[in-house]
DNA sequence: GTAGGGTTGTCGC
DNA sequence: GTCAGACTTATTCGG
DNA sequence: CCGAATAAGTCTGACGCGACAACCCTAC
């Protein structure tokens, strides 16, 4: 059994978790996590593999056998999948938020009150929320992945159908939903006995009885747990149950709704039973259960922390226990796109602001802990320490310089850095460092961090301070040290024609743009997980004629999903090779369309689909993901944005104007512009252009 | 048995 | 990452 | 001053490239 550190107080955990252990049968090891202690102060056991291994499928035999031995079990009913999915039908059919909130706060609701005490309600609470947002466990945790897609469940449900892949794939075609595929395969099944009912915590643990299987044949383990899963699965289940498994819930209900759902099951839980009076209180009590909750999470962004925190102090003072630590990320602030300079002028009008140098690397938000140990997090708040084991030495470095610094949280980003000529190297360079197990010796791509913010300074949280008294904490705090860790490049300007010279300026150092930032007053503070208008990022291909854009033969269509399905949800584009008269594959494309077009492209091409790819069209033959579903005649071209151009492994634009003829180019970002109906698929942008601009880019890069 | 290529999934942007 | 679409919430306008 | 029309802000779910990691399978 394993003890995790909920908030400051931590004596009277002790004394809830060994009555669960007797109510509950094994939610400990299922959901709770490995909480990295920030103070050095908690123990931190690993979860006992062997006893889930033998549990995991055995679990609805287990609390049968309780139920008939205890009275005060039997109230203890565990909740039934098909409750969940009952939700999850309700959602997916309701497009109104408000509506959809009410529907999942009822549940909610419901779960906390059916608790024959607080520990059960906290767990099966905790259980159903994760299920919601479909994961199984903190964004931080690591190995929390199920490591399925498509093709495995594809696989998954013509073995337990015992049909033909072939027709699977078919169907899925057709209903662009592989849950709605297998509730279909599974109505057609003749059932021998009706199977006992699945219940969340069941499923809960299985989902983590999947992610759990590794190595050798695991894949077919995993086919395995699912396939019995599905052979419980009786009305909408089967449907649910894969949607979760490929990752896509389609329920109109993400993570912020659930969040807010969370807030609304809670102040009513608080204000009574049956009493959904519209009182003034009420109202304020729902608006402060909102706003703690979502200061909690973007604080302390860990569902089973909250829940515990809300059932222990009330939603209301949620906030007040989950706060701001090292060791724990915080969701990071988010900026806004802007199309041009006057939109910046109209946004921040007569206010102060700050422009930085946006830099083309990783979002790292760096956190030294107390105990000098450190830690990186990535902008989706998932451990990177492990892929930047040589920014350990810089931030030891940054406590030599100045020995003050105890505790510490950056927000930064991390680049490629050439240690010889002393420059930022391209983000495609960034990338191909390890991931995992790196070892700082075997390190050949250095990298410099780009630090532009502070959150966190020696025990305090300073995210409700304006920009610039932050900024004095960074300039007064922290030391750069050259090539290593170094300040966002600033300008403090309201100028219109400073601003543009320095994007400009910008771009011609490598980097993607600007940030720019209000630096006075409360919209400067540092907001955790929210998109800011005072925070604003200029690109060069936001502007409108400004930036690449090229106009590209679409060779090939790719089978639309979800609400794509009936349409293509994507095409295949080619530029054209002058010298050889060929079509070369250059990059897919799917945004930027309406929905309107998106049905009148499927109309205009379906005529144009064709069995075989021309002779004329060039692609990696030896790569099965370079096929479209379907292949068009060439006869249609698209104006595509873009941010960059890339070398390929996949696709063969321009290779043979390389020495390598593996090599071709691809776009980075594209995004559809407007069909070029004045252009013959002959005047697309030829590839030897391509080439051309890809040079031009590549001189300013390196 | 293992070495290496192909395929799939995840996670940066 | 980009983008469109559906809602919700804030703001402006006309009577 | 109020209600309707309009604008702005949120949230969700379509879809992009390419890198590593993990797994499967085949050849030796």
């Amino acid at each position: 059994m394993k003890k995790i550190q909920l908030d400051e107080t931590t004596e009277d955990l002790e004394t809830c978790k060994g009555s669960k252990d007797v109510e509950m049968t094994t939610a400990d090891e299922t959901t709770t996590s490995k909480h990295e202690e920030v103070e050095g102060d908690i123990e931190n056991h690993k979860a006992n593999n062997e006893i889930l291994e033998a549990k995991s499928l055995l679990q609805i035999d287990h609390e049968v056998h309780r139920t008939e031995n205890s009275s005060k079990i039997i109230a203890n009913k565990p909740v039934q999948y098909a409750a969940l999915c009952d939700v999850f039908e309700k959602l997916e059919e309701e497009t109104g938020r408000l509506k959809n909130l009410a529907i999942a706060s009822e549940f909610f609701c419901d779960i906390l009150k059916r608790g024959v005490n607080q520990d059960v309600a906290e767990q099966n609470l905790i259980e159903v929320t994760y299920l919601m947002i479909n994961r199984l466990g903190p964004d931080y945790e690591p190995d929390l992945e199920l490591g399925l897609g498509e093709t495995l469940l594809l696989k998954a449900l013509a073995q337990s159908t015992g049909r033909e892949l072939r027709h699977i794939k078919d169907d899925y075609h057709k209903a662009g939903d592989i849950g709605k595929v297998a509730q279909i395969s599974r109505s057609r099944q003749p059932i021998m006995f009706k199977p006992k009912p699945l219940t969340i915590h069941q499923v809960f643990q299985n989902l983590a009885e999947v992610a759990k299987s590794t190595g050798n044949s695991s894949q077919s383990r995993k086919i395995g747990i699912i396939n019995r899963m599905l052979a419980a699965c009786a009305g909408q289940e089967a449907k649910f149950l894969m949607r979760s498994l490929e990752g896509k819930l389609r329920i109109n209900f993400g993570e912020k709704s659930v969040l807010v759902a969370l807030a609304k099951a809670f102040a009513e839980f608080e204000c009574g039973t049956g009493n959904h009076s519209e009182s003034e209180a009420d109202l304020n009590a729902l608006v402060r259960a909102q706003d703690q909750i979502k200061e909690a999470f973007a604080q302390t962004p860990n569902y089973e922390m909250i829940i515990h925190n809300c059932l222990k102090y009330g939603v209301g003072h949620v906030a007040e226990h989950c706060t701001l630590k090292p060791g724990i990320p915080v969701k990071p602030m988010l900026a806004k796109p802007t199309k041009s300079i006057t939109e910046i002028m109209d946004t921040l009008q007569d206010r102060k602001f700050t422009c930085e140098y946006k830099y083309d690397g990783e979002r790292a938000q760096v956190h030294l802990l107390p105990d000098g140990s450190m830690r990186v997090y990535s902008r989706n708040s998932e451990n990177m320490t492990e892929r930047y084991p040589d920014l350990i030495p810089v931030i030891d470095e940054l406590r030599a310089k100045n020995p003050e610094i105890r505790s510490l949280i950056l927000d930064s980003e991390c680049v490629a850095w050439n240690l010889e000529s002393h420059e930022i190297l391209p983000f495609q360079i960034l990338a191909t460092r390890k991931r995992k197990e790196v070892q700082e010796k075997d390190i050949k791509v250095r990298v410099c961090l780009f630090v532009f913010d502070v959150l966190y300074f020696n025990g305090e949280s300073i995210i409700q301070k304006p920009l610039n008294e932050r900024r004095e904490y960074l300039d007064k705090h922290v030391i750069e040290i050259p090539e290593k860790l170094q300040f966002a490049t600033r300008l403090d300007s309201t100028s219109v024609d400073e601003m543009s010279a320095f994007l400009d300026q910008s771009v011609h150092d490598s980097c993607e743009g600007l940030m720019i930032k209000a630096l006075f007053g409360k919209e400067s503070h540092y907001e955790p997980s929210k998109r800011s208008k005072y925070w604003l990022k200029l690109k060069k291909d936001y502007l409108e004629g400004v930036g690449d854009s090229l106009d590209l033969v679409v060779i090939g269509g790719y089978i639309g999903k979800g609400k794509r399905t009936g349409w293509y949800g994507g095409f295949l584009l080619a530029s054209y090779n002058q010298d050889t008269g060929e079509y070369e594959s250059i990059c897919k494309i799917g945004t930027g369309f309406s929905e309107e077009l998106l049905a009148s492209l499927t109309e205009q091409l379906k005529p144009k689909e064709t069995p075989k790819p021309k002779p004329s069209y060039v692609y990696d033959k030896d790569n099965s993901n370079a096929e479209p579903d379907v292949w068009f005649e060439p006869s249609m071209v698209f104006e595509v944005k873009v941010a960059d151009l890339t070398t390929s492994p996949l696709y063969k634009s321009g290779a043979s104007y390389f020495g390598n003829r593996d090599k071709g180019i691809s776009l980075r970002f594209p995004r559809f512009i407007q069909i070029r109906t004045d252009k013959a698929t002959e005047d697309a942008t030829s590839s030897e252009q391509i080439v051309e601009m890809y040079e031009s880019q590549a001189v300013v890069q390196s």
